[in-house]
DNA sequence: CGATAGTTTGATATCCTTCAAAACCTGTGG
DNA sequence: CCACAGGTTTTGAAGGATATCAAACTATCG
């Protein structure tokens, strides 16, 4: 099983080994914890860089009063934000949604790996973009998509990315999300959600048992989103 | 008049004189645009980075059924993303909604800017994440908030920015936008718009004319919209 | 095996959309 | 200075998508 970072940027430029090497050196530097775990907390300043190497977690935001907005997606290879030093605090929350591996990098290291790693600099830099062009990707399935496009268009974002990182088995993927998460994920009741899911299902388009999406008709799945991959800016298949 | 980036950089961090100069050198250089003007259009990579120097201008998209999603305001002292050069397309365009300057600052010189003047770079830096997180609160807004909050929280937002580069003139700012561009930003029809508008009108709480909003009731705005600028990671008042 | 979290169901309410037309601006050319 | 064209705002009526509430059912886990 090949490290997920290595993968992720390797999707967008060629790495020299040496390059590869401390990648897989930094993932190799982890620590588990339990699903519900919080890596960091809205109104802290955090000390490290953080990478998930196994597990899925979540950015999120709790109103005032208790309504949950899930803001990303952090699937392995992803990295919480790599300037997250320069604010004075999170503006947000980031937590986990299944157990976790976790690798923390410091302030320190991670200035030395952009000093002197220029391939990975950029390779995280656009990594860093990707992030941030996810989001406003949602914010357009947020507000032009009905439902059920919102939730297909989610679906093939997730399928494309754990693609990404050599995590799609068969036509299946690790999906750790209760519907009210994913209610909370695209601006939906959890009851909403579960009637389009059952839609889907009986339509014959995916499955979702067991922590487990399968997508059986992914070209119509597609169709239904209007989903275009372009956003992901992915260069080059691994 | 100030220059409005060094009143926003300035409401981050202190600047050197020397900083000053050459962001007053930079912004000096516009060219004068129509409104409706393109500056970079989806699919292009474009060889500048642009500075909004006076005017609005906002980031969208186009979907295949011609909806159009709007992704963020551009007011002066904000540029288009310093690092698009990374990627190899923009996912979306970048359009003016009113007469604008811009400065376009070339690859080599923002390079140059970046390497050499570590007060600007770091800056710079925390004004991307700040443009993250105001996208992030978008996507709270859209997903968490009823139509009369989620306008209420547009006019918040855009009201501190302004007062952020010095364009509040009393109660009043600049709001070059049409109902229509309102929704496509919030995700609610012109017509809902309209009669949303109406009701804030009605209760005394803004007046909307000639492209002036004006703030009649700021404290019950952001009470109405549950406005908590955090998220503007603004640190010191200049 | 009981407790707790997650899914499913049904009935009803509401926010927002849709469609269509009228009224109102704003700029332009005669 | 008027008239007209095109864009924008406003109004009304009706329909639809999604929310809300409440309860039953089903997994999961210690």
């Amino acid at each position: 099983m090949t490290n997920p970072l290595v993968r992720k940027l390797a999707s967008f430029r060629q790495l020299h080994d040496g390059d590869v090497d401390l990648l897989n050196r930094i993932c190799a530097q982890t620590r588990s914890y339990k699903a519900g775990t919080d890596l960091i907390r809205e109104g802290e300043q955090p000390n490290d860089v953080f990478l998930l190497v196994e597990g899925w977690a979540h950015r999120y935001k709790i109103l005032p009063d208790g309504s949950r907005q899930i803001i990303a997606y952090l699937i392995p290879g992803d990295l919480c934000d790599i300037h997250i030093f320069i604010l004075k605090e999170m503006d947000h929350a980031i937590g986990l949604l299944s157990d976790a591996r976790v690798a923390a990098i410091s302030k320190a290291e991670m200035q030395r790996i952009l000093d002197d790693h220029p391939a990975i600099a950029q390779a995280l830099f656009w990594a860093t973009l990707v992030d941030e062009a996810v989001l406003r990707e949602w914010l357009v399935n947020m507000g032009q998509r009905d439902a059920y496009a919102r939730i297909a268009h989610l679906f093939c974002e997730m399928w494309l990315r754990m693609e990404q990182v050599g995590l799609v088995t068969g036509r299946e993927i690790f999906l750790p999300l209760t519907q009210e998460q994913l209610g909370d994920t695209i601006g939906l009741t959890k009851v909403h959600v579960n009637r389009v899911i059952q839609r889907m299902r009986s339509e014959g388009l995916i499955s979702l048992t067991d922590k487990t999406l399968t997508i059986h008709d992914a070209e119509k799945l597609r169709e239904i989103a209007g989903f275009d991959p372009n956003y992901l800016h992915i260069v080059h298949q691994a």
